[in-house]
DNA sequence: AGGTCGATGTCGTAC
DNA sequence: GTACGACGTCGACCT
């Protein structure tokens, strides 16, 4: 990884133009051949960049990073403060807890906390129009389906919604009940659903945990 | 602006949890209070950070970033290869252009590239689930309501079904067509959309653009 | 503060 | 490679 302090302008020609006017910044050169242009103010996202796999030319005053594409990233150089060289070597990389698939895991395991008598039919049911997160059947035999998310927005309203319309075509299922699942629900979200007649439930991640090692302990 | 090479753990408990094992990377605290931490690799996104607003405490081996929500970012360090401070004062910031706002922009002047005789009513019509890209009349003076992306997917067309929904229930308006215009438009897309009586229609910008200068060169 | 929407989104994954 | 959905999406704008 390289560390570059200096002051520059920079060009970017791609998806869409984009100017830097001349001041000082931090260009990052990473090993993969990346490049990215920060300022000195919000941590995720770089003035411009060129994410890989691109390729750096270097020219005396100016850098060229180009990809693929064709798109490319102009950097001129007016004056350099900082240039630093370091090896980190390749990162283990991270470890998550806590995303949709764990949340779809638990519930799997779990559906009786929808429902009295309630089973899985499978996980990723699939659809032409991609996979239900859940089908189940009721006690009485009817099927519904689930969508599961961490937040609830309305995004995931009309996904499920798509699902259900396909769903309910197959006189095999038909009909399917909805159930939209999730650990937090916007208002603007339950007000759809609710009319279009889909129940919102919402997920405690910790609860369903501990029903996890509950079981456990009962072994 | 500080760039700190280390042998750091990072742990970020919040809206997930997630951890890093020890190894090698950049930490990047910005002036914002902000801090980043990057492997070698991938220009855009850091391998764990905490946004501003947010606030670093420095102990000794240990820091801790923590945001108003009360998420946190502690980063143990094992081993400091490199420390340095930047001053790179404030950002001119970035000139865009060719995004949504300018097809937005070209398109409102150029409706008659939509049909013969059509006019524009107003541009980000209001409703009340947000503004509508376009609202036009055709030759006819029947409504019409464009959504405009640069890529066309399917949720493009969602949001311009929830539009349509809510301005075909005014009198004054109804009956709305649709009209979902992008620069490049998904198949997937273009199914729903078609399906739901949408027209489609592909924007060229350096065509609305050459429009432009060609009706500047009358002058 | 909360909602909506655009983005050079990026990133994983299934086909 | 393309397509699609998730994301600690982020960030900007408006109420």
């Amino acid at each position: 990884m390289r560390l570059v302090i200096a002051r520059c302008t920079v060009d970017y020609a791609g998806r869409l133009t984009a100017h830097l006017p001349s001041a000082l910044r931090l260009l990052l050169v990473k090993s993969d051949g990346s490049v990215s242009v920060h300022a000195d103010d919000r941590a995720y996202k770089p003035l411009n960049w060129m994410s890989p796999p691109c390729w750096l030319t270097e020219e005396p005053g100016v850098w060229t990073v180009r990809n693929k594409a064709d798109e490319t990233l102009t950097i001129t150089l007016e004056e350099i403060q900082h240039d630093s060289q370091h090896d980190l070597g390749i990162d283990p990389g991270l470890v998550k807890d806590g995303v949709e698939a764990h949340l779809q895991e638990l519930l799997a395991e779990h559906v009786h906390t929808l429902g009295e008598g309630w089973t899985l039919v499978r996980r990723e049911y699939p659809t032409a129009i991609g996979p239900v997160d859940l089908l189940c059947r009721d006690d009485s035999g009817s099927s519904v389906a689930v969508e599961i998310k961490r937040r609830g927005e309305i995004d995931g309203v009309e996904q499920l919604t798509r699902y259900l319309e396909l769903l309910n075509r197959d006189p095999l299922l038909a009909p399917v009940a909805g159930i939209f699942a999730a650990q937090q629900i916007k208002p603007q979200a339950r007000v759809l659903a609710t009319d279009r007649g889909i129940r919102c439930v919402t997920l405690d991640y910790d609860a369903l945990r501990g029903i996890e090692s509950d079981e456990f302990r009962l072994f």
